[in-house]
DNA sequence: ACCTGAACACCGTTCAAGT
DNA sequence: ACCTGAACACCGTTCAAGT
C-alpha cells in the first residue's frame, strides 16, 4: 500500500502533510465526515499509520486549528480600534474557507499555540491604545469568539427556507421574526431568509468597539 | 426486558420520559457520552425501543434543546433595557445547569420551536420598546446566542491550570495574556487562571444594550 | 401488528503478529 | 526495529425473523 503500482514511493507521511490533507478533506466534506480512517484513505495510507504523527483524534484537530490560525496575519498600523477592527475582519476573512475551525475551537478544552499568540497579539493592541489592564481584560471577555471573526448565530441561517405553505404557518406562529424577515435589510442579503452575514457582524463588531472606546476615553479602570 | 424480575410492568415509555431522561443524563455525563444505546441501557429498555419516540438522534437532541429553553421563564415589566436584560439573565440561569445546550444548539441546522418562541418573544419586546424593524433585525443578530445567555467564550477557561514550569514559561511566551490572568479582576472571581464568568457575561451585555439604546434614541432607522 | 435480536457499516484505538 | 492486519469496544440505524 505504500508502494503504488509503478513502483515508485509515495511522498512520505508527515505531520505537516497529515494536518494539511485534514484541513483540505473539512474544508471539503465538514469535520463531521472527517475521520481518522477516511483521513488515511484519502492519504493512500493505512489508519494506524496516522498515529505516527498525531497522537490521536483530538490532537489532529488541534492541528488542524493551529495550521488555520496561523495563517492570520500581523496587525497593522493606526489606532487601536482601526488596528483591532482590521485584524478581526483578516481573521474572518482567513477562516472564512474553514466553516468549521468555529465549531472545532470551541469544543477544544484549551488553546493552541496559534490561538494563545493571536490572542495575545489582540490583548497586546488594547493594552498599547491605552487601555488598562483591567479594562482589556474585559474587552477580551466581552469579544470573546468575535476576536477571531466568529458570527455567533444561534443557527445557521443561510439552509434554504421550507416550502410556502409551512412558510405562511410559521410566520402566524412566530410574527415578530417574519416581520425581520421580511425587512430591506434581509432581501439585500440573497434570497428570502438570508442576512448579510457580513454587514451583520460589522454592525455588532462596532457596537463593541464604539463602547469599548467610550469606557477607554472615559477612564474607566 | 420489559417485564422486571417481580413481574410489574415498567413505566412505559413516551417521548417526554425519554427526553427528561435524556437532558439529565447529559446533564451528569455531558452530550459526549450521550448515545442512544447508553440512554437506551439508562432506561431499562433495548436500544430500538427509543426509535418508536424519537425519528433518530438529531430529533432527540432537538428535543432535548426544546425541552430545556421551553422552561426560561415569560419577561416581566418595565422599560424594554431593563426587561430585555432580566430575561437573557433569566435564560442563562435556566440553562446553567445544562452546559451542553450551548453546543447543542449551535451544531443544530434549524432552530426548535421553543428557540423560535423564546426569540419572536425577544424581538417583540425590542419593538415594543421603540425599536425600528431594522434596529430590532440588527440587535437580534448583535446579541445571537448572547439571547440565550451564552458566553461566546473561545473556548472553556475552567479546566485547571498546569504546573507552575508550565505556567512561567507561557507567561514568558504570551506576555500579555500573563499579564491578564495576574490582575485583581482574575483573583476575585476564584483560583489563580478563573474568572468571574458571570461579571464578564453582564460586561459584555451591558456593553451592547447600552449601545443599542444610544442607537434606538438617536432615531437610528 | 408489534417487538426486538442480529446485522450492517461504520468509529477511535490497542496490540500482537509478521517482516 | 518497524509496520500493519486483526481485534476490541464501541456507534446509529436497518431489517428480517419471531411472537
Amino acid at each position: 500500500m505504500n508502494k503504488p503500482a509503478d513502483g515508485t514511493r509515495r511522498t512520505p507521511l508527515s505531520r505537516e502533510r497529515v494536518l494539511r490533507a485534514a484541513v483540505a478533506f473539512a474544508d471539503a466534506e465538514g469535520t463531521d465526515a472527517l475521520s481518522m480512517r477516511r483521513l488515511a484513505q484519502e492519504l493512500g495510507v493505512v489508519p494506524m499509520a496516522l498515529y505516527k504523527h498525531v497522537a490521536n483524534k483530538d490532537e489532529l484537530l488541534d492541528g488542524m486549528v493551529d495550521l488555520v490560525v496561523g495563517e492570520i496575519g500581523p496587525p497593522g498600523e493606526g489606532g487601536w480600534q482601526h488596528v483591532v477592527r482590521e485584524r478581526i475582519l483578516s481573521a474572518r476573512r482567513t477562516l472564512r474557507g474553514h466553516p468549521w475551525v468555529a465549531r472545532v475551537v470551541e469544543s477544544r478544552p484549551a488553546p493552541t499555540p496559534a490561538l494563545l499568540g493571536y490572542l495575545d497579539s489582540m490583548a497586546g493592541l488594547f493594552r498599547a491604545g491605552g487601555f488598562s489592564v483591567d479594562l482589556t481584560h474585559h474587552a477580551m471577555h466581552a469579544m470573546g469568539s468575535r476576536l477571531l471573526g466568529f458570527s455567533q448565530e444561534l443557527f445557521d441561517d443561510t439552509a434554504a427556507p421550507p416550502d410556502p405553505e409551512v412558510l405562511a404557518q410559521l410566520a402566524r406562529a412566530y410574527p415578530h421574526i417574519a416581520e425581520l424577515a421580511g425587512s430591506a435589510e434581509h432581501d439585500a442579503g440573497s434570497a428570502v431568509g438570508g442576512c448579510d452575514d457580513q454587514a451583520e457582524f460589522e454592525f455588532a463588531l462596532d457596537l463593541l468597539l464604539d463602547g469599548l472606546e467610550r469606557l477607554r476615553a472615559g477612564g474607566r479602570r
